[in-house]
DNA sequence: CCCCGGTCGAGTTCC
DNA sequence: TCGACCGGGG
């Protein structure tokens, strides 16, 4: 037993030690949240615990990670191996895998879509279904079902629902989906709720083997994932413990429900309250200041965050002339102290509350040379080659995948042509059934010329051949499926769509990449369901790194929402106005609270200086608008902040010295 | 298959 | 004002 119990506060011990009944631990910001949870799956082992019998449930990989790689540095490898510890949607995946067939309509070799997917999907649904004066864009199309399922909801509600678009849309698309045998994200929770609910012997089997819940970012979750904790929830009072801070729920947009955790105790009666108002990150200044801006949400928690780290300097408030100048301001005193302060450039953080913002910093980022990253961007499992590879290797798994199909028939094109396809697939749509069966359907390949019913045989054959070899038990599968792709001339075609060789290399390599993660899950016993999911439930972003003196060095360019969890010594928070933060649109939505909340955590992720900037101007749409100081602001004590002025902190020599202080390093390096 | 032009929208995004 | 994206045409 390596963990240290007094390492933790009072506070922190208080909630380790109580394992049993409903807890609710309300984490600040910076309070040690994690060290909190990992130390009370260490004490709960300490104490006799199973480990098997312990859930904890978090939001994204990153989070289950890290939460994996903590606790497994508490506990003995045997006991860290037994822990579930998985996000809300995998352990969904692994409820279904297991039972989906008792709902009826789906088999446990489901495909999962994602957005991109589900939005393909949806068009051509609506291509279909809509009459010409009809409009509705696949993307809203998916983001209201998305609502509703989250809310829920698996099919159109009300008498007439389905003589609107929408309606239609939603119950075909609904229906589609159990014919591809496939679930978006959003059925895994609804789905797995469903199965819970309705069927108490899987609910028990769970229930029985879980005894102790744990779940993470509480304030994050939305009605269908308070539903899934309660119904695996065992016992009376059952043994579930959340953490979160309700101050930093800034999620709603997207379904989550802050009143989860305000309701906590009635949710769950008889819960114990603990509440981590220690911060270990940042200094009191910055902390009196998020104090400050939170107070005025009428509906929280209360909650006051303090620090022994003293007061340290006090955060600075600057108004800028407009959106470049903001930009060069930042850049340029960055770039000031990291010459003459010994800051590293990763000390550093710009957040935004919206990617245009983006744009004039990157700017002036680049002109001065300041290597930087930009968190978010694409995706690399939206990149086209790995979406196509991921096709292949999930139609050996589901057949029944259309989409899927229709990829892989794509890379490359193989004399299958669109008129054949069409007609295929309206014969498919008529009979209710996956395309692949129409492959094999000898009525319906009477009707096509020669040509056409070889090209069809012929790939049918070839996948077959590949599915027996590459699912056989034993089979070296990422060896086999490169042979595979190799074959049907994946990788030619690949090649050959691309201008440059280097390209080329680049998306080959995206390809291989996978192959041999492959290889590695299988060396590790996994199957090729459980890879696929893996890559499935994972929407790792690219960070564009930009040119770096180092690999992992550069000032971070950020959104406030993709900051929260993170923090940084020296953090710039542009854009601090009145339309902006708050956003405009939050105005008419009545979201007021949650823009609050979102300046807060931007606030809360400095560690030890604090910059807010707005502008005088600033160009939106194209054109120059006046802009006023977000109304946060006012709402604090002037002596939480100080004000400076831009034209004396511009011309000051700081970016003098620094400039000095750089020829002299040129020197230096030159002399050598 | 690629390129071009028109249209539309400009808030945040995990799984 | 800018850019992404869709659909049509070469």
């Amino acid at each position: 037993m390596s963990f240290r119990l007094f390492d933790l506060n009072d506070a922190q011990l208080r909630a380790v030690k109580q394992t049993t009944g409903p807890v609710l631990i309300l984490a600040g910001a910076g309070t040690g949240k994690t060290r909190t949870i990992t130390a009370r799956i260490a004490w709960m082992l300490s104490q006799g615990i199973d480990p098997r019998a312990i859930l904890a449930v978090t939001f994204t990989n990153k989070a289950a990670e890290e939460m994996r790689e903590r606790t497994a540095g508490m506990v003995s490898k045997e006991a860290a191996k037994l822990l579930t510890i998985s996000t809300f949607h995998s352990l969904c995946v692994r409820l279904l895998r297991q039972d989906i067939a008792k709902l009826g309509g789906w088999k446990e070799n489901f495909a999962i879509y994602d957005q991109g997917d589900s939005t393909g999907l949806l068009r051509r649904i609506i291509q279909r279904v809509a009459a010409k004066d009809e409009k509705l864009e696949p993307s809203a199309a998916q983001a209201l079902i998305s609502k509703a399922k989250n809310l829920g909801i698996d099919a159109p509600a009300g008498e007439n629902a389905e003589q609107t678009l929408v309606g239609s849309v939603f119950a075909r698309y609904q229906r589609e989906l159990r014919q591809l045998n496939a679930v978006d994200f959003d059925d895994l929770l609804l789905l797995a709720v469903r199965l819970l609910r309705e069927h108490p012997v899987v609910r028990e089997k769970h229930r029985a083997r879980w005894n102790y819940l744990m779940v993470d970012e509480f304030q994050d979750t939305n009605r269908l994932q308070l539903d899934l904790v309660r119904l695996l929830s065992a016992g009376t009072p059952p043994n579930v413990c959340v953490v979160g801070d309700d101050d930093q729920s800034i999620y709603s947009w997207r379904g989550a429900d802050v009143s989860n955790i305000l309701d906590f105790e009635r949710h769950f009666p008889g819960a114990t309250v603990v509440a981590l108002e220690q911060n270990y990150r940042s200094t009191n200044h910055i902390l009196n200041l998020a104090n400050g801006v939170i107070r005025h949400n009428p509906r929280r928690r209360p909650k006051k965050l303090w620090s022994a780290f003293g007061d340290g300097e006090k955060p600075r408030l600057v108004a800028a002339p407009d959106e470049k100048a903001e930009a060069d301001f930042l850049v340029a005193e960055i770039h000031g102290r990291q010459l003459n302060d010994g800051a590293a450039w990763r000390d550093f953080a710009v957040l935004f509350r919206t990617n245009a913002q983006f744009k004039p910093v990157e700017e002036a980022l680049r002109e001065r040379g300041v290597p930087y990253r930009l968190v978010g961007g694409k995706s690399f499992f939206d990149r086209r080659e790995v979406k196509d590879a991921l096709a292949w290797l999930g139609l050996l798994s589901n057949p029944a995948d259309d989409l899927a199909l229709l990829r892989a028939l794509q890379a490359p094109p193989r004399g299958i042509g669109e008129a054949t396809l069409e007609r295929l697939l309206s014969h498919s749509a008529k009979a209710g059934r996956p395309l692949w069966e129409s492959f094999a359907d000898e009525a319906v390949l009477a009707e096509f010329p020669r040509r056409a019913r070889e090209a069809i045989a012929s790939f049918r054959t070839f996948l077959e051949t590949w599915e027996a070899r590459i699912l056989a038990p034993l089979a070296d599968q990422g060896a086999l499926a490169r042979q595979m792709l190799t074959e049907t001339g994946f990788f030619e075609d690949l090649r050959k769509s691309c201008k440059t060789a280097e390209e080329a290399d680049k998306r080959e390599e995206a390809v291989r990449e996978i192959l041999r993660d492959l290889e590695t899950a299988r060396a590790r016993g996994k199957s090729l369901q459980d890879f696929l999911d893996r890559l499935a439930l994972r929407a790792d972003r690219q960070e564009d790194e930009n040119e770096g003196s180092g690999p992992a060095d550069g000032v971070t360019l950020i959104t406030l929402h993709a900051a929260k969890g993170l923090e940084f010594p020296q953090v710039y928070v542009a854009g601090v106005e009145e339309g902006l933060l708050p956003h405009d649109r939050s105005k008419q939505e009545g979201t007021l609270d949650e823009e609050r909340r979102l300046f807060y955590v931007a606030v809360t992720r400095a560690r030890e200086r604090l910059t807010l900037l707005h502008c005088v101007a600033r160009r939106r749409h194209g054109q120059a608008l006046p802009r006023y100081p977000s109304s946060f602001l006012r709402e604090l004590d002037p002596r939480h902040f100080e004000r400076i002025s831009f034209q004396a902190e511009m011309n000051k020599p700081a970016t003098e010295t620094s400039a000095k202080a750089g020829f002299a390093r040129m020197r230096e390096l030159l002399g050598k």
